[in-house]
DNA sequence: CCACTGGTTGAGAACGACTCTCAGTATCAC
DNA sequence: GTGATACTGAGAGTCGTTCTCAACCAGTGG
């Protein structure tokens, strides 16, 4: 299961995990695909990330506080390194009262092959094939 | 259902908004209002969030762009309005190869009243009294 | 007035992503 | 082996949200 997710180089959501895993243990169900991925973030071996689309949760190996820029075509999320001045989030707590613990940072926009493919977006991202969300939900991208 | 978004400072998911509403409209339906918040986010007059912690979506009368910190003890999320540098976005829009058309951050930690009642905090936050989210749903704040 | 027409509405069914329950099974200790 | 214990998968349940559809409410023309 963990080698699943660190074999994983998108960020895939419980139910491509479940995919994946199926294909060398055909018998599991995803009851527990969804214990041991709670298990595996509750000890910082995974993270679990809410891209705030309000689409599925997915999960990632990397554990490395990180962000994500978000293809608002194909829903691909690629690792974004590039922390936050710590000053920044001082100020915040300051101007808040909030004793701040962390933050989640995300970019949207358009990928590469989705900028390629101009219209119809939705549908690009081909490449070694993630399974693309095509039902967009509305107008994404307005958060925050 | 705009007058009802604009007067409330808190943040309503689309089950509170229903619930305010219902009070001079009680014979209105959920669908109702999940069709007109959908209106209002769509034509700009609302802005829909995602806080990250995979709860329901809430709802947000000020469409200026602003940020939120996210209370893990109560759900609170309050105003943040200190935009991240431009420079930012260029060197990360740069780095990734997206077209980055926005972003979406949230602070996450203890808001003033939770950090007062330190143990169990998800029970504070009195105040007004917008409902308490109480089950967690396990490690948040990993995320992103 | 009153029959049509098209846009809204609310009730309830359907849906997707999870989480729970529970009986069956694998594991280990004796 | 036998029993205690933990783990598993099937399926039911939950929650937030969207869909479907019949009833309803404008208007419009007559
Ligand atoms: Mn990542
Ligand atoms: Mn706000
Ligand atoms: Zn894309
Ligand atoms: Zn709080």
């Amino acid at each position: 299961m963990l080698e699943v997710l660190r074999a994983a180089d998108d960020h895939p959501t419980a139910a491509e995990v479940y995919e994946r895993v199926r294909r060398s243990s055909p018998r599991i169900g995803s009851a527990t695909v969804y214990r041991t991925l709670a298990l595996l973030v509750s000890t910082g071996r995974a993270l679990e990330l809410n891209l705030g689309d309000g689409a599925a949760a997915r999960y990632d190996a990397n554990t490395r506080r990180h962000d994500h820029a978000v293809c608002d075509g194909c829903g691909r999320a690629v690792d974004i390194d590039h922390p936050v001045p710590d000053g920044m989030m001082a100020e915040i707590a300051r101007r808040s009262g909030f004793a701040i613990t962390g933050y989640d940072l995300q970019f949207r926009g358009l990928c590469p092959d989705c900028q390629a493919n101009g219209s119809d977006p939705a549908r690009a991202a081909g490449g070694t094939g993630p399974t693309v969300n095509t039902h967009a939900k509305g107008a994404l991208h307005a958060e925050a």
